[in-house]
Formats: C-alpha cells, structure tokens, sequence
DNA sequence: CATTAGCACTCTCAATATGAGAGTGCTAAC
DNA sequence: GTTAGCACTCTCATATTGAGAGTGCTAATG
C-alpha cells in the first residue's frame, strides 16, 4: 500500500474501471477498456497502470487472469473525488414527487411511502428511521379507559406521531382520577418537548397531584417507557427483496446474512446512526461498516427534519458496486423533500 | 383419477410415504419403506399398492426411477384421515406462553410478538391480520391542531388500537370551532362501533353542530377513510426469512415470487381472509390457494378474537410438505392465547 | 525512456462424458 | 395374493476437456 502519486492517467484509468464494473458488474480487463473507452492506449501500457493501482490498492483481482475490480479504497476515492456528481432530471424529480403523493397525510404514512418510493426508484433496499421524538413537542396527552384493569396511555406530537402503552391498573381505580389525572397532565405536558416529559412530572406535576400515587407512577412509567428507544416500528424498511436482484448476492450464503438482518430492528438502527451525521449525505462502503453483515455493501444516508429539532435518518443499502451517482442524489434529494412535506405538515 | 377404494393397507402406507417425506423431503422409495416401517410387506408389495395410489391420485412421481411423493389430493387426504391430531407439551406451551411475556402490552405489540414467537416457533414465516375494527367499540376521539394548517384526528377503540389522520385545513379555522367539534365527536362517538360512525355523525352529529360544515366534511371524510381497511399495517409478517431454510426453496425461481408476495399487503391479506373462516384452524392445500405464488404452499390459518366482534387471523405459510400436526397445534394454540391475552386487555 | 507487440501461462466456466445409486415395472415363481 | 429377480431409467456427483479472457514479462519500437 505505497502512496499513490496518482497522476491524472492513473485517475482516469481507475475511473473508467469503476464506471465499467458498477455497470456491468463483471471484473474489467485492460483490453475491454482499451477497446470501450477512448483512452489512447494501449492494452499493455493499461496493464502497467492496472498493476500500480493494485499495487497502491485501489484495485483488487478475484483470482490471476480475471479483469480488476475495484477495492474499498478504490470506491472510496471514486467517490470522493472521481465520480461526477450528478442532480436529478426533472422528469426523475416529478416521478418520486408523484410516488409520495400530494394527500397530506400522517407522518407514518409518509414514511412508509418514502420507503417504498426510495426503493423502488433506487432499486435498492431502503431504510427510514422515524424522527427523534426527543425533541418533538407534545401536542396532546390522555388516558383513556379500556377495560376494567387496563387503561391507554397516548400522547400525540407535533410530528403527527400518535404513541400508546398499555397500563396495567386494579380494579378499584375509578374514573374520576383517571379524568382528573388525564386532564392535568394534558395541561402541564402540552407543547413541551418530549424530553421534559420527566423533570415536568416530577417537580410540577407531583406536588399538586390528587390521583393515587400508585397510579402516577405507573403512568410517569409508560410515558417514559413510550418515549424509549424502543418502540417499535422504529426502522421502516422496503423493498427488502430487491437486493437479490443483484448478482453479488446471487448465492444463499451471500444474501442469507442480509435477509436475516432486515428483520432484526437493532441492527437496522445501528446501521443508520452509525454511519449518518447531520448534514449533507454520507457515503459507507464495505469494510468501513461495522455490521459484520453488510461488509461488502454501501450504506447512503441522510438526515431528514421533521420539525425544529426533531430528525430522522433515511438510507439505501446496496452492494459496492452500487450506483453511487444515482443513489446520492436520490437520497439528496428524498430527504429534503420528506423534510418539506413534514414541515407542511407541522405547519413551520 | 379412479375413485380408490382405500382399504386399510393402503392408508397406512400413503400415511408412512406423507410422514416420511416430510421429516426428509426427499422422494421416499418402496425399499425404504419396507426396511424403515415394520409393515410386514416386501417391497414388491408396497411397489403395487403405491402405483395403485399414484392412479388413484394420491401420490406422484417426480420422475420415472424417483421416490414417491405425496400430491395435493395425498396432503388433503394425510390431513382430514391420516395424521395424528396433537396438543402441545406442556413444555412446548410454557415456551410460547413464556414467548409473549406477562407484561401487559398494547395490542400492535402483542401482535408483533405473537407473529415473531410463532414464526420462531413453527420455522414457518407467520402472517397476523390485526383484528377487524368494524365491530370495535370507540373509546376516545380527539381532533389536535399540529399546525397552521393541519389537525390530527384520532381515535382509540376498545381493543386499544389508536387510529389517526391528519387533515388538510384552511388556515383560519379558530381552535374553538375545533374543540368544539373535538368534544362533540367524543361524546357521540364514544362507546359506539366503530361500524356505526357515518350513520351517528350524519344523523344525530349533523343538526346540532355549530362548526363550518367544511370542516365536518373533512373530519367525517378522515373518520371513514381511518376506518376502512386500507390503513397501513394491517397485515404483521414475521420470519419470511425461513422460508429460505426449505429445500423446496432453495432456488433463486422457487423464492423469489415468495419474498416478493410479502412486500405486498394486498395479496398476504388476501391470502389470509380468503381460507380463514370462523372457528377452529384451517389448512389450504398448494393448488387449493388462489394466490399464484403460494400454489406449492399450505397455509394454516385460525381466527382470534379481539372483544365481542372483533376478530383478526394467524396464519403460517410452509411448504405444502409442512409439519402439518405441529403447525396445526401450534396455531390453534397461538390463536386461543391471543384471544386470551386481548380478553384480558380490554377487561372481558 | 515510456509505450507497445507478442507470447506463454493461469484461471474460470460451460459442455460433455462417466459411473454409481436408487427406484421402478414387469414377469415368473411361490 | 405375494414376492424374488432382473432389466431399465433417471439423477446426481465427479472428472475431463477446450475455449475464452486476462495477466505478467520480455523484447522491440519510436
């Protein structure tokens, strides 16, 4: 691995390389280039280059007397310097503009069609974190009663999103309380963040509490419990199975690991936030991943708002040999437009 | 196709080629039959009555000089006479039971565990229908201003699923006209199938309300479209992945429709309502199915209950070669447990 | 001195042949 | 009615082969 004095030959060669091989998805020999690109060179003299760039490990060989393709330094540096960044046409824009509908709808909704949308335009698998609720500012909070021993504990944000625990309560709690509880809670708790719900309830709410102190702490218990981590339907995933349309994962074994990893919620998110970071979009190729699973894929991230201070991350995922160009700007461009509709949304 | 006169001998022998292949999935012979099953017989014997089985229908052969393998009319036949109905262990329930844990949960997380325990439990991928909302009762309805320029509706039922809208407003609605309505709705609605919502706002809602009829219309437009089937989530799958464990799916052409069926609500929620029927568990048999993709699966399905009317479906989707007598047990069971864990929850 | 033509060599992949193994159907004997 | 025996069929795994593509090296070339 000696520093590559990479003169502009070398650049052009080791993308072309890439170009060729995320097309075609088949090792690139020098002949092909010499023969497809109009370098002005010949086989050889492309074979010496080859032989450098693998040397200074941008490129790699499957076997002897296969074509190169390119490593994961190689994607690297095609990314960050070599690939040209494109926009999306206007006839692109207005078929994902189209797929996410112009219906105001529930920020779920959203998501999911985003989901769908992303990935049937990528043709890779997507990813879409739901907004950080943290910072979300409540918007109305209510018991509601079920049955005799259980009571919904919903709170909605400004995000549009509706979240609900069941509490587990005895018999004798009577309904009177619960109103009482229920009302006083939706008066403290109304338009402040979530992540005050806490201190709120503990210093404001306590003191001058008439309820059953039973019941405030269970109910203290499921707020914070509802606004964890945790809950579910955190990661929307789609078009799962479009990743078997890629000939890298042809064979079980190769596919196996990602399938199982699709339908394991932690390691999705783990994906997401790991590699993303506000701001523009990020690119994570292969070894670069933590996930043992996704070694030989490429993650393309970016962050979304959904309100002041509320974000969430969407993402494709597709093999290294993905379409980095495309996808860039599809992710780009998917995030910020998801931001404007949920900003219609929160009326900001 | 003769109509067979199935005596005794036949029986136990269509009854040992079923069992055998499907602990093995391989094409099972008259030799191994006779050497592996103390039926007294020679294997010239069992050669006559299996190609009078196979006239008969019941059996078939992949190719000349193959094992015997039972056909669809043979699985039908293994399932109403041949197979040994079973219960669970005890063991085996404590897993389950165990599976869903006590803690007391809200109903879309019941349903996601109990889609996940059984998936984990049978090897099969499990789909779960959440329980019809027609005959819900309503329990809460709340309309939340999110912003300037939308509100959320929603609403809670008894089975403690929370449903919610959002609606597109003008900008100069007054938060009065809104609480208004809000708690007008909730007193009307409340305690009502949900089954009843047009014709109680029309009727008894429409005269007495003050607010712009705009935004009645819009509420009452959000109210019905909430309640109508198409919402999101409506079928929970779990462990699609396993299908991939199956020899019969091993290649790429035989799963690929599969995976593909399970990104698509429509078609699994069809699959589930169109064999599921009230009572006990049912089995539908490869050719049997409607849905192209599944014609060399089974899919067993029960229904459960969610309160007095509302009732959902578990299903597990397998080979037709599927371990019939635990998938029969263990739905049967799953689909009792839930009832009785959903009882609990709205306190019946 | 960088570039290139030529050539021997390597490795993969698809096509083909081969033989073992399993199973059948039929006939004739029990 | 049951079964032993046998010829026949079909699959599957393994080995063989040759074409094709690509490389690295060397020597010739401008």
């Amino acid at each position: 691995m000696a520093q590559g004095i990479m003169d502009e030959r070398k650049r052009r060669i080791l993308k072309v390389i890439t170009d060729d091989y995320i097309a075609s998805a088949e090792p690139v020999g020098s002949r092909t280039i010499a023969r497809k690109y109009d370098l002005g060179l010949s086989p050889a003299t492309i074979r010496n280059e080859m032989a450098d760039l693998e040397e200074e490990g941008y490129l790699e060989q499957p076997h002897t007397s296969a074509g190169r393709i390119p490593s994961h330094r190689g994607y690297r540096y095609y990314v960050n310097e070599l690939m040209e960044r494109r926009r999306l046409q206007p006839e692109e824009i207005e078929r994902i503009v189209k797929g996410m509908s112009a219906r105001k709808r529930a920020i779920d909704h959203l998501i999911h069609q985003a989901a769908r949308v992303l990935a049937q335009f990528t043709h890779y698998p997507s990813l879409i974190l739901a907004p950080d609720k943290q910072h979300a500012v409540i918007k109305h909070v209510r018991l509601v009663r079920l049955g005799e021993r259980s009571v919904l504990l919903l709170f909605v944000t400004n995000t549009g999103q509706v979240e609900s625990k069941v509490i587990d309560c005895y018999p004798d709690l009577n309904d009177f309380d619960l109103d009482n509880l229920s009302g006083l809670l939706n008066m403290r708790l109304c338009n402040r963040p979530v992540v005050e719900i806490k201190t709120t309830m503990e210093k404001e709410l306590g003191p001058e509490l008439r309820c059953p102190p039973e019941l405030f702490r269970r109910t203290l218990e499921a707020l914070l419990e509802a606004v964890r981590n945790d809950t579910i339907e955190q990661v929307i995933t789609d078009g799962t199975a479009q990743i078997l349309d890629q000939p890298e994962f042809a064979e079980r074994e190769r596919f196996r690991p990602l399938l199982d990893l699709f339908e394991e919620e932690q390691a999705l998110y783990r994906l997401l936030t790991e590699n993303a970071g506000p701001g523009k979009v990020r690119v994570t190729i292969g070894e670069e991943n933590k996930e043992e699973a996704v070694r030989n894929c490429s993650v393309v991230t970016a962050t979304y708002e959904a309100g002041p201070r509320a974000v969430g991350i969407i993402g494709v995922l597709g093999p290294t040999r993905m379409d980095y160009a495309k996808v860039l700007a599809t992710v780009e461009f998917m995030a910020s437009h998801l931001s404007r509709l949920l900003g219609e949304l929160t009326g900001n």
